[in-house]
DNA sequence: TTCATTCAGGACCAAGCTAGTCCTGTTTTG
DNA sequence: CAAAACAGGACTAGCTTGGTCCTGAATGAA
């Protein structure tokens, strides 16, 4: 369906989030902070800390940092982080699949040009221009517990919902 | 994981199919020459005259034929057609999804960049350009230059599945 | 030291979607 | 009428995703 995954979407509001304060910021105080369940959060941070997009700091009093600026981190990079290689289909380069009939293919490579169009136009795009313009920066939560949770639930945030009607 | 459903894999070598031949061509002589399932190309077919880009005939000596010429068809009509609008997540306009959250979503409206970037790559991209280089004529038209276009890997590049194989 | 805190890394399961098949019409030709 | 081909769904198995939870390791503070 050409859709990103849910995980994607809440990988971004974490992201901006994360960008809005230097200092370490717990998965906890995020998720009440985003309002994006906290198991949810802490799932996309792992993720996020594996492929190197933040740097994390264990421990008490620890939590999570980016690792560059939200201007250096494509849109691209998060995707790629949790969905893996952006491949449209099997047969473009760097896929993981492996077509067995490329000779008898009549579109044999064909694929790679609407991949990599796709990818510039993803990698053109950071995470800076993904923040609110000037939005009312919510100061990050000491501690708190994440009780007062307001969900944010994106029950639109993501593509789950399968109305397509064209 | 940002990948196009198979069906649209399918029918892009369906219709490039259609596009070697004026005459009509039935489903299992389509299916034939490419090596898709019948049953499979058939699904295709139907997809694709519902939404206009192929006709139809009934009856005996029946078939289908293209609406338009491949290099009037872009790629991300296929796409439309078989995986409805293309729309990353749930908040990009649009949308027949609604956002119930759109109030506290920090990143509200910012996805429409980034998937009117990716529509206007795959609106840039023919069928045409889908052909097998020995009938390409016609040039892909830059969309960005990011860059060092990644040139095709001819080996191991293809669409999928084993079905192709008999 | 000892303990609370916080991340690391999986295992796990339910739900939704995709792919593929099949079946029953309907239209057209001969 | 009979055969050829499309029209339009219904249906199911299998995979993928989303979301939760559990155990363990690192860190800092009492
Ligand atoms: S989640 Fe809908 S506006 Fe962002
Ligand atoms: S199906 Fe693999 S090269 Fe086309």
């Amino acid at each position: 369906m050409l859709k990103l995954s849910k995980l994607t979407d809440y990988a971004v509001v974490v992201l901006v989030r994360l960008g809005d304060d230097f200092a370490l910021q717990t998965s906890g105080g995020i998720a009440a902070a985003t309002g994006v369940p906290e198991p949810t959060v802490a799932k996309v941070l792992k993720i996020m800390t594996t492929a190197g997009l933040v740097c994390s700091q264990r421990g008490a009093r620890g939590g999570y940092r980016l690792a560059r600026s939200l201007s250096a981190i494509p849109v691209a990079d998060v995707i790629t982080a949790i969905d893996g290689p952006i491949a449209l289909t099997a047969c473009v380069e760097h896929s993981p699949a492996i077509c067995d009939s490329s000779a008898l293919c009549p579109v044999k490579g064909r694929w790679d040009r609407v991949n990599s169009a796709i990818l510039d136009a993803l990698s053109g795009i950071s995470l800076a221009d993904m923040r609110p313009p000037a939005r009312d920066v919510v100061p990050v939560q000491p501690l708190s517990e994440a009780s007062a949770m307001q969900s944010y639930h994106p029950a639109g945030a993501s593509v789950s919902t399968t109305a397509f009607v064209e």
